[in-house]
DNA sequence: CACTTTTCCCAAAACGTTTTGGAAAAATGA
DNA sequence: TCATTTTTCCAAAACGTTTTGGGAAAAGTG
C-alpha cells in the first residue's frame, strides 16, 4: 500500500492530487526507525552524521514535512498565536492596520507560529472571540491592540497566567509585556514645536476617551503648552468618537472656531483627518496657511493632499515585529514584566506647519 | 492525579492558570468510557437521552471543549482556512477590505473553521505563503482574492485538487467557485446612467491591467458607451498602478483633460478618489459640476467628502460570508463549478452626478 | 421460555508526531 | 582480552480525540 503511493510519485506536481508523504513512510524508505528519522530531521546528537545526511535528503527528495497538527498534539503547543480586531471602532484605518499586521504576520512565520485572526464587531464580541482562542485551546498568545484603560482582556488573560503582549498600555499594576508609541513624547514634540513656530492658541482634536492613547496624547501636549510657557485653555481641547471619527470631528472642528479666540494650530489624529479639513473648508480656512496642522500617523492621505500634511509617524510595522519577538519568550515562561518597549515616534514635517500668519 | 486537578476546580476563574478538563477526566468524573461520552456530546443515537443529558451537563458544568488539535488529528482536517493578502498592491484601501474579512471572519467561526492569515508583499511571497500553508497541510481550503487574469495561485490549487473560493474571477477553462462582483453591470449601469443625464465624453480611469477586475469595469463601460449610442474613444480610456493609486491616477487626470475635447465625466475605482480629486483641484474643476464622478467602492471618503462622491457599492461583507459559506461544501466535496455567484451591485446618487454643464 | 432484536455502552485502534528509556554495536582503555 | 565508555539506533508510550467493531443487557416476539 505504502509502495503504491511512493509508485505514482514519480516527482513534484505530478497533477496527481498533492500525496505528501508521512514520518512512517519516509522512514520504511530509509529502512529506518520513525524515531531515528525525527531525531535526524531535529539534529539530535545521537544520531551519526551519516544517517542524518541521507534522512535529510530523503527528506527533501520526497517533500516531506512534518503533520504540524500531529505535533502540536505531541508538544502541547498550538504553534499559533491569536489576534482579534475590531474594525467598527476603527482606529485602524488606511494603512496603519496592515502595516502592523504585515510586521506581525511575516515574523510569526520566521517564529514557527500561525497566526489566526478574528474580527468582532464590539467590545462584547471582542471578548468572546478572544475567550473562544484561550479557553478552546486554539492559540499560545495573544495579541491585543487598541487597548483602554480598563481593559477587561487584559485582567482575564492575567488572571489566568495566559501570555499576551499589547500594542498599547493599559492601568494595570501586575507586570505585563507590551510595544507601545511614545505618544506622550510624540505630542510634546508636535506640541513645542508649534509654539516654537510662534503658535499661542494650539487646539488638540483627541481620541476617544476610555481609550488609553489618547491619554499619552493629552500628557504630551499639556507637557508640550508647559515647557512653551503657553496655557492650558480647556475649550482648545475636544475629543471625537471613534464610531465616526470624521463627523464628530468635523463638528469639533467647527466648535473650535466658534471660539473668541480661535486656535492658530491643531494637533490631531490622522483618523480625524476627512472631517478636520472638511470643517476647515466650510469655515474658509485654508490648512497650512490661516491654521498650522500636524496629525498622528502618516496616512496615505496625509502625503498625497495638497497641501501635505506635517505628520507623526509611528513605525507600526516594526511595532508589529517586536510583538512577535516578544510573545515567544513569554509563552516559554519569561518574566513578561522584561518585555516593555515604548518606541519613540518620528516628525515628519510638511506642508501644514508653518508659523502664524 | 485525577483527583488532585479536579480539587483545584471549585468554579469557573479562580485565579487559577485556566486547567482545563480533558475527555478521559470528563469519563471517570461520569464513570463512563471516554467513547460514550464523546458520542453522548456529538448526540450519537446509540446513547440514551438520559445519559447524554448527564453528559452534557457535566460538560458545560466543567468547562469542557474538546482539544481542537486532538480532534483534527483524528479527522484529519485541520478545520482552518487561510487567506493571503498582499497590502502592496493596495486594491484594499480603507474599509472595503476589512469588510471583506469581517464577513469571512465572523461566518468563518458558525462553520467552526480557523482562519490563518498570511501577509505577503508581492506576488512572489503571496504564492510562497500559500504553498506553506497548503503543503504544510495547515489549512483544508483557501479563499483568493485580488485575482489576475493568468492567476498561477488557481492554477497551482486546480493542479493538486485543493478546495478554494475566489473572490473574482480568472481565465482558466476548468471548473472552480468565485463569488464575484458584477463589475460589468456596475459599470454599465453607471455608464448608461450617465449618458442618460446627457454626456457624451465619458471616461473611465481603471484599475491596472493584468488583474481581473478591471477586464470587467471595460467591459462594463464599453457595452454602457455601445447601449448609449456613444463612441468608445481610447483616449478616455487610463489606467493606474496599483504601487501607487494616488499618484497615478493624479497624472492620469490631468491627462485626461490636456485632450482637446475633454470628458465631462469619469467612471473610477474609488482608490483612485485622491489622486483624481488633487488632479481636479489643480485643473480648477468643480467635481460634480465641471466633472461628473462616479466611483466603485463605498469608502469613507466617498460619503464624508463634499460634494459627496455618487458610487458603486459591492456588498464586501456579504460577499465574504458567502465564501465561507461555500467553501466547506468545496472541502466535501462537492463540485467546485456548482459554486460560482455573481453579486449585483448596486449604485447610490450623491452628488457628483449631475448632468454636464 | 427460548429466540431475536433493540438499546446502550465500551475496549481498542487510529491519526502522525516527539519523547522516554533503553539496548546493541562500536570504540576505547587497561 | 575484558571491561568500560561512547556512539548509534529503536520500541513503546504519549498527546486527546473520534471511529470501529463489537458485546452485554434489556426489551420484544413466538
Amino acid at each position: 500500500m505504502f509502495l503504491e503511493q511512493s509508485g505514482n510519485r514519480i516527482g513534484f506536481g505530478e497533477g496527481f492530487k498533492s500525496m505528501t508523504i508521512n514520518l512512517k513512510q519516509l522512514s520504511k524508505l530509509l529502512k529506518l526507525s520513525p524515531t531515528t528519522v525525527s531525531r535526524a530531521l531535529a539534529d539530535y546528537p545521537d544520531v551519526s552524521a551519516k544517517t542524518r545526511a541521507r534522512v535529510k535528503q530523503m527528506a527533501i527528495q520526497q517533500g516531506y514535512q512534518p503533520n504540524p497538527v500531529a505535533r502540536r498534539l505531541q508538544k502541547g503547543k498550538t504553534e499559533t498565536i491569536g489576534i482579534v480586531i475590531t474594525p467598527e471602532q476603527n482606529y485602524f484605518s488606511d494603512t496603519f492596520f496592515i502595516d502592523l499586521l504585515s510586521g506581525i504576520s511575516n515574523q510569526i512565520t520566521r517564529a514557527g507560529y500561525e497566526l489566526i485572526l478574528g474580527v468582532a464587531s464590539d467590545e462584547e464580541h471582542e471578548m468572546q472571540s478572544m475567550r473562544r482562542m484561550v479557553e478552546g485551546k486554539r492559540v499560545d498568545g495573544m495579541i491585543l491592540t487598541l487597548i483602554r484603560e480598563q481593559d477587561p482582556r487584559v485582567g482575564y488573560l492575567l488572571d489566568r497566567d495566559f501570555p499576551f503582549v499589547l500594542y498599547g498600555r493599559t492601568r494595570e499594576t501586575r507586570p505585563y509585556a507590551f510595544v507601545d508609541m511614545d505618544g506622550k513624547q510624540a505630542f510634546e514634540k508636535a506640541c513645542t514645536y508649534l509654539a516654537g513656530l510662534g503658535h499661542r492658541r494650539i487646539a488638540l482634536l483627541n481620541g476617544e476617551p476610555g481609550f488609553m492613547f489618547p491619554v499619552g496624547c493629552r500628557e504630551g501636549y499639556e507637557s508640550g503648552l508647559f515647557l512653551s510657557g503657553l496655557e492650558l485653555d480647556p475649550d482648545l481641547i475636544r475629543e471625537w468618537k471613534h464610531k465616526d471619527p470624521s463627523q464628530s470631528s468635523y463638528r469639533w472642528t467647527l466648535e473650535l472656531f466658534k471660539n473668541d479666540n480661535p486656535p492658530t494650530a491643531i494637533l490631531f489624529q490622522t483618523e480625524a483627518f476627512n472631517g478636520i479639513f472638511k470643517g476647515l473648508d466650510e469655515l474658509d480656512l485654508q490648512p497650512g496657511k490661516d491654521v498650522a496642522l500636524i496629525g498622528y500617523d502618516d496616512l496615505e492621505i496625509a502625503r498625497i493632499h495638497r497641501p501635505s500634511l506635517s505628520v507623526l509617524r509611528p513605525q507600526a510595522r516594526e511595532a508589529g515585529q517586536r510583538m512577535v519577538n516578544i510573545l515567544p519568550e513569554v509563552i516559554k515562561g519569561e518574566d513578561p514584566g522584561k518585555f516593555q518597549e515604548i518606541h519613540q515616534v518620528e516628525m515628519v514635517i510638511r506642508e501644514t506647519s508653518l508659523p502664524p500668519s
